[in-house]
DNA sequence: TTTT
DNA sequence: TTTT
């Protein structure tokens, strides 16, 4: 159930591996820096590149796999909707974030080093992926207790 | 031409009537404040809404359209991308801003008050309609000389 | 999992009430006629209109609730994939039929008489609808044993 | 101008080359088999994969250069809309024929044989491309005068 | 067959 | 700030 729609698709490249964390409850969420670039003319007919980086987020066993498959450089299609956070800093400042919250993921092209080839995974459920698999992330340790949360980190208040 | 793909499809409500501005060339830019809502349920099976709102910008003669069609309470349908902004306030404190730019714009329902039923539009040329018709947009006179942008405003370099 | 991305997006109005049926085991198969047009201008700047009628299957709790709120002439936002299937009839010829099969459905305007307002869903699971409520469908009764698809029907394979 | 949304979004690999032919007035028209595939459970369990193959047309410039650069086996991102067509053949059948428009394209991966690395292209204008270039076509030589539609062919009246 |  |  719902009311509106708030669809994004995206065809980018990683301008970084992708960074996995863990929840306390043993989700991971793993986040991409995924460039997207567009030309368009200007009033001269000169050719203008911009390049937009969005920020990705993927829950659950979807950040699992791009934890494991994804590396910087590797193109990669994103199903997701756009999410907007506001968080106010120690400072008092508040700062504002905007993310692309994946559904689904599809690895392209044949490979490079990121690769063994294509693929495509939804991130239906986040929970049933509770329990990261041993071989799976490479840049941080599933969590034993604590993490970068903090100890009152709950599944329903992330801030970031 | 381009190297990946960035394109949002929005369905939602404005939360506000259309803000409509020119550029010193004549050029509508309207901002419309559009709210999508989704439904899911949280671990003890209660339905969390969240609403997110997104500031949809629609250049040219699809901003016309925008501000003399829509309105307050509107459905609408935009397809677009997603533009991220930094801007420098006079304080030094940068300042993040996400934008939609829309491409295309659907009136959806029967009508309302904004209404007239619905219709779509492209935004396919912002330049060929760079003088803005008399009968169209209600919230800003369309510019003589100088407008909001200041003197120096120029078409691609637009501050927000 | 997958390999590749087949996605359709349709907003559009029903030429006619939905049409519900059941299979077997109870599952709703219920088939749209959704009309989107499409205007562009020929050569000599005339515009000319296009319309498309596609058909949209929804299956299970998705497809109860479309025979339950839409109506003939509702506006709806359907998001699926496209189907191609080939059936060999009783004279030996072979037919061609393309299916939107729907995976989200909002319920798009106010209201109309099939209206009760607007409203989303997903058909992230068919089975676990598999018995149809008792006052939703009106336009066939939920099967008891038999039905229109024969005794040997299995949702695997669906003729149609 | 429009009422309703018909939108396809593909990403698919090829199954063969582009096959590029032209109109009378010398535009391209290429067409595209397009292989996506998807992957689901059955009841049982058991994983059944099910492809679709898509027919993609490209006008213009767009298909002029889909006809250059894609070869059989890459993999493409395809933006269109559905064009469901019917045509009664000389034994007076009818026959139904459903195509993607195709209104953007990018090819994605590195390459392989078709390759030179990734990039989009949009169909914004079918007629401003209604010259061939030289080097482009391979598999059909741009018409003189006649053509594989006859001599009364219409930019108006494709049949396929 | 819808809708405007 | 919308909508249901």
């Amino acid at each position: 159930m719902a009311r509106g729609v708030n669809k994004v698709i995206l065809v980018g490249n990683l301008g970084n591996d992708p960074e996995v964390k863990y929840t306390q409850g043993g989700m991971a969420i793993t986040t991409l820096s995924l460039a997207t670039t567009s030309v368009r003319k200007d009033k001269d007919g000169q050719q203008i590149e911009k390049t937009e980086w969005h920020r990705v987020k993927l829950f659950g066993k979807l950040g699992e796999i791009a934890g494991e498959y994804l590396k910087k450089g590797r193109q990669v299609y994103i199903e997701g909707s756009i999410r907007y956070d506001k968080f106010t800093g120690q400072d008092g400042v508040e700062k504002y974030f905007t993310d692309i919250v994946a559904d689904e993921m599809q690895m392209l092209g044949g490979g490079g080093e990121g690769g063994g080839g294509g693929g495509g995974f939804r991130g239906s459920d986040r929970s049933s992926s509770s329990a990261p698999r041993q071989e799976a992330p490479r840049r941080e340790a599933p969590p034993a207790k604590s993490n970068d949360f903090g100890d009152d980190f709950a599944d329903d208040d992330i801030p970031f």
